[in-house]
DNA sequence: TAACTATTTAGAAAATTTTCTAAATATCTA
DNA sequence: TAGATATTTAGAAAATTTTCTAAATAGTTA
């Protein structure tokens, strides 16, 4: 995992949102694409990104493939940030 | 500022690493500068990314342009992330 | 005022990112 | 097995980002 593809992952509008669905529990991929205006293709890119970022995690049922989000990492950025804010002198 | 800026802006590992070197304090564009293998203007578009972000204050003294890192954004970006991992259920 | 130092701005090239359409893969169900 | 559904992959276009060189700006000092 690195910091910059994590925070990168981060910048982009959708995907952030697509995090903040994740909140309430895991999701197909159809079913976070309804809630976008983008192209099944374009959401699966998304969630490429996430997924490299390791900010989800995904498994299959049937022939869906739901994510689910991964709040380890997000914790590890915290703790930067938080690194930031403290030491300073 | 919108969070999508401020991402960006930490995706970058100059821009993260000008940041810890702002941890101990303020710092001019052109000791910021040395501590890195590219030329003054690329720092100083580095450094318009960061302050475009909030994520730094500058003042100036004779002719030089100071940087400090702004604390109160990245406390911002805590709370998304914290309100991400907590209101999970 | 003239030359000097610090920094930014402008413009352009190279690299990366985002999005789409079309095709491929994989699984399910009748 | 055949057709249907869910999702990803490939390839390409458009937009954005990063970096450089050269020039501009601004304040300093002799």
């Amino acid at each position: 995992m690195s910091f910059g593809q994590t925070f990168k992952a981060l910048s982009d509008p959708a995907r952030r949102e697509i995090l903040t669905l994740l909140k309430t529990g895991r999701m197909s991929a159809g079913e976070i694409g309804s809630h976008f205006d983008m192209t099944g293709a374009t959401i699966s890119y998304h969630l490429s990104i996430l997924k490299k970022a390791d900010l989800v995690h995904e498994s299959r049922y049937k022939n869906y493939i739901y994510y689910e989000l991964n709040t380890s990492v997000v914790e590890e950025l915290m703790t930067w940030l938080a690194n930031l804010t403290d030491e300073k002198h």
